[in-house]
RNA sequence: GGCUGGAUGGCAGAGUGGCCAUGCAGUGGACUGCAACUCCACGUACGCCGGUUCGAUUCCGACUCCAGCCUCCA
């Protein structure tokens, strides 16, 4: 039984989907403005996992992640730019689609954009404004009035008192009739781009989107909604107003957040401008072990990117594949009663323990190199289990000898030429000259492993400061 | 101030009422011509103070410290 934590309930639940084996789930993705980052990519590949898991495990998932590609960042930085803010987002969606494929993360079965779902936007504010859960302001923009709403925040546990009492009213706010109300329509000043509308002419606020995408794709109740901890106010309890106050029904079942990346011990966030993005991570560090950076810790906990995390994370992936390396694991079968297996998928079960079902993985690499000598046979059927099990968390997907030379600019046909002459050194007991060789492989960074009486090679990999 | 979460061995990071996480680094040994890779062995880890218990790092209570959210943010 697969359990999972619950952010409404703050508990470990039973899963248990609305429909019997199959699975709605939406996330908030990308506001696409600017390149990806690795807060980005640790929520990106949480629910990737989470997909991919499921789906393992026999459910039909029908996983939606959405792109607000409208909004005041966005039209603020074409402006900058001096292009339309759909050139903008266009190129960054590319962006991410690219920057997604890189680290492996498996498309979501529907992407909607906001500019694409603008009618039921509308329908849906409507709908809020017809039954008294919001109002036109005069200069037409729309609020959602959050006092009309029980229980209001639930998700984060605020309460409305302090929060009326902690609000900071602005300007632009002297429209709404409470400051706990957040706008649902907004209306376009001079210049902007937007949507005729029974309000005039504008653009949806941010909440509203996702109201209207997610109950658009996967009906009025579904069963998971994701996205990163920090959207959990007031992102997604104005989410759960609108949606309820709109369709009447219960919104989701189960929130799932991720927990938020550190940068050197200190938060990562655009205000403070220390985002590394993934494209520039990617030039230092293998797209696997970023990955592997990312499922290591538990998704719920905060996780630190410094050099040292991620060395760390790269030792630990050459690891598993000096394990698969050498084995021929062509048309072998998976070995099915080692009760690695069983461990593995119990820690997936529990909240999607990754930690810890990649502590068993460690195991298993360890039992093939035991065996490996011994019974090359049962170590390959192991290899092809370790893959299967990685496979789950999007790991493991390389050639191992092909990874372990990631970053090379050698020929490797020159050091094959090299091996080659120090084999005949060695034959010949000439050990000077085996070692010259082998010195001389070092200073191209080529690292000699012979095994069995093979000689193998794999590059030295740079160590960051 | 309110809400939420955290404090585990040199570092990273799971977990459990009594016995092993796991990875990196370290020490000793095996393998190797020597290395590398690999294997074996080793480390009196659970913030502080009380309580429950035969027994608590694990449960309960107080305390200290840290972080996130309450403003755009994954």
């Amino acid at each position: 039984m697969m359990k999972i934590y619950n952010t409404l309930t703050h508990q470990k639940e039973d899963f248990k989907p609305i429909e019997p084996g199959k699975v709605r789930m939406y996330v908030c993705g990308l506001t696409t403005y600017d390149y990806c980052h690795i807060g980005h990519a640790r929520m990106l590949v949480a629910f990737d996992v989470v997909v991919r898991y499921l789906r393992a495990i026999g459910y039909q998932v029908t996983y939606v992640r959405n792109i607000t590609d409208i909004d005041d960042k966005i039209i603020r930085r074409a402006s900058e730019n001096g292009e339309g803010f759909g050139q903008l987002t266009e190129r960054f969606i590319r962006y991410m689609h690219e920057d997604e494929a890189m680290l492996h993360v498996l498309p979501p079965d529907i992407e909607p954009r906001a500019t694409g779902h603008i009618a039921g936007i509308i329908t849906m504010v409507k709908t809020l404004i017809a039954n008294g859960s919001a109002y036109a302001a005069d200069n037409g923009d729309v609020y959602f009035s959050v006092p009309g709403f029980a229980n209001y925040a639930r998700l984060s546990r605020k309460h409305p008192d302090e929060l009326l009492a902690g609000a900071r009213i602005e300007i632009d706010e002297t429209n709404k009739h409470d400051p706990r109300d957040f706008a649902l329509w907004k209306s376009a000043k001079a210049g902007e781009p937007g949507w005729e509308s029974p309000w005039g002419f504008g653009r949806p606020g941010w909440h509203i989107e996702c109201s209207a995408m997610s109950t658009t794709c996967l009906g009025h109740t579904f069963d998971i909604h994701g996205g990163g901890s920090d959207l959990m106010f007031p992102h997604h309890d104005n989410e759960i107003a609108q949606s309820e106050a709109a369709t009447g029904k219960h919104f989701v079942n189960l929130w799932m957040h991720n927990g938020p990346v550190r940068v050197n011990d200190e938060k990562m966030s655009k205000s403070l401008n220390n985002f590394f993005t993934v494209r520039e991570v990617l030039k230092k560090y293998p797209a696997e072990v970023i990955r592997y950076f990312l499922v290591a810790s538990h998704y719920r906990s905060f996780i630190n990117y410094s050099e040292e995390t991620l060395q760390i994370s790269w030792d630990a992936v050459e690891r598993f594949y000096h394990a698969l390396k050498g084995l021929d694991t062509t048309g072998v079968i998976a070995a099915l009663d080692t009760g690695y297996e069983a461990r593995f998928h119990a820690a997936m079960q529990d909240d999607f323990n990754t930690p810890e079902a990649i502590g068993v993985l460690f195991e298993l690499a360890r039992e093939i190199n035991r065996l490996r000598n011994e019974d090359a046979g049962k170590a390959a059927s192991l290899a092809v289990l370790l893959r299967q099990l990685a496979g789950l968390l999007g790991l493991l997907e390389s050639d191992p000898a092909e990874f372990l030379r990631t970053g090379s600019a050698v020929d490797p046909a020159a050091v094959e030429s090299l091996l080659a002459q120090r084999l005949a050194a060695r034959t010949a007991k000439n050990w000077a000259e085996a070692d010259r060789i082998r010195d001389q492989l070092k200073a191209l960074n080529v690292v000699v492993e012979d095994r069995n009486g093979v000689s193998g090679w794999r590059i030295e990999r740079p160590v960051q400061d």
